[in-house]
DNA sequence: ATAGTCCTTCCAGTCACTGGAAGGTCAAGG
DNA sequence: CCTTGACCTTCCAGTGACTGGAAGGACTAT
């Protein structure tokens, strides 16, 4: 199949799939005429790295794990290695965010939101205080 | 002040107070020499852009909270706007890490981290679980 | 005079694509 | 046979928000 028809199937856009070919993550074979063609591994590559790169792995990372699930000999281990430090980033992230929101939040509460123009979102940013931490 | 004293002052790396220059966030007076001058008023919307930049707003939106910032005579309306739709979209975003969070919990979970090849992550990851591995 | 630090501009690179231009290929319809 | 339109190709440029580095001018201290 053509590289639309593979877009279809994996569901990543074409210009995605010829970026992956770019940075040597799928390689698709060629017809006389030039055209990229696909086969079902390529569309299983092709799903696998789509709901990597949606669990917020890296291109890089994705790298490893498709090597990782190309290699019939690895261990879970390694694998369950990388999925946890990614595990542990997603979690930092969470709370940070939250930090993040807990700020805000008690930024827009004590705004009275009308038309005076004394704002405490603006002075909060403001910040006066020393290099304090946002969180 | 030269661009290193508000560098300190501000805590922003003076490439970071340059770009903000490019893109006309903050602009400097230029002395004989050609060094840029920053006084406490530039010291101050320099703090502030860190600050409101460390809470998620994009350049642009930092760019509007500043000329409010400026106008004495905005309402605090148009201000809780902005901080409340950046506080929908850190919401958003937390959620959505969280059911990230979710899924990848499950697979390493179910995965035994050992020396033997079978791995729930890969098989999670492949997101086809009734198909072929091809490999 | 020299060393060292600070400043300037400009160009390139980051990440993971995305958009668009210019042009080749193919199947269907008139 | 010709045209239309969909599909494919490559290459170049842009995104956001910086960051790194080169080349060179300015200032300070010895």
């Amino acid at each position: 199949m053509n590289i639309g028809e593979a877009s279809e199937k994996s569901g990543l856009p074409s210009k995605t799939i010829r970026y992956y070919e770019d940075i040597g993550l799928v390689l698709a074979d060629r017809e006389d005429n030039g055209y990229r063609t696909y086969d079902a591994a390529h569309i299983h590559k092709l799903r696998f790295l789509k709901r990597s790169r949606s669990l917020g792995f890296g291109v890089e990372e994705c790298r490893q794990l498709l090597s990782l699930y190309e290699d019939k000999h690895r261990s879970s281990a390694s694998v369950k290695a990388l999925a946890t430090h990614r595990l542990e980033e997603i979690d930092q992230k969470i709370e940070d965010l939250k930090g993040l929101r807990e700020t805000l939040s008690t930024l827009v509460k004590t705004c009275h939101g009308d038309d005076r123009p004394d704002c405490p979102i603006l002075d909060g940013l403001s910040g006066t205080p020393d290099d304090q931490d946002p969180f």
